[in-house]
DNA sequence: TTGATGATTGTTGAG
DNA sequence: CTCAACAATCATCAA
């Protein structure tokens, strides 16, 4: 998995996906451990942040991974458009 | 049916 | 602009 770089799509409408329970997690922390570290680098609070990530206890998880899950349904949403144009896309291809 | 992959999400901070 | 750790994700495709 060797992701990096720029990020290049593969279909045609890319519905993107959706966020992870880190990104909403990280927005919560972002101001606090920022603000518990003024003049912190990222170098340090990346990893202050995803430790402390885990420090919580899965129960202090929820909300982040039920925000998740919303956001996910989000792009469920998406989805379904992006295949639904895709086929439109194929049958007037096809027709 | 199962496995493997890839693509993506957002933060900060800087050259 | 793009990248880099940090973590999750989890949908999609393929055989």
């Amino acid at each position: 998995m060797a992701r990096k770089g720029t990020r290049k799509k593969k279909d045609p409408n890319a519905p993107k996906r959706s966020l992870s329970a880190y990104m909403f997690f990280a927005n919560e922390q972002r101001d606090i451990v920022r603000a518990e570290n003024p003049g912190i680098a990222f170098g340090q609070i990346g990893k202050i942040l995803g430790e402390k990530w885990k420090a919580l206890d899965i129960k202090n998880r929820g909300p982040y991974e039920a925000k998740a899950l919303t956001d996910k349904k989000r792009y469920e949403l998406e989805k379904a458009e992006y295949l639904k144009t895709k086929a439109a896309a194929a049958a007037a291809a096809a027709e």
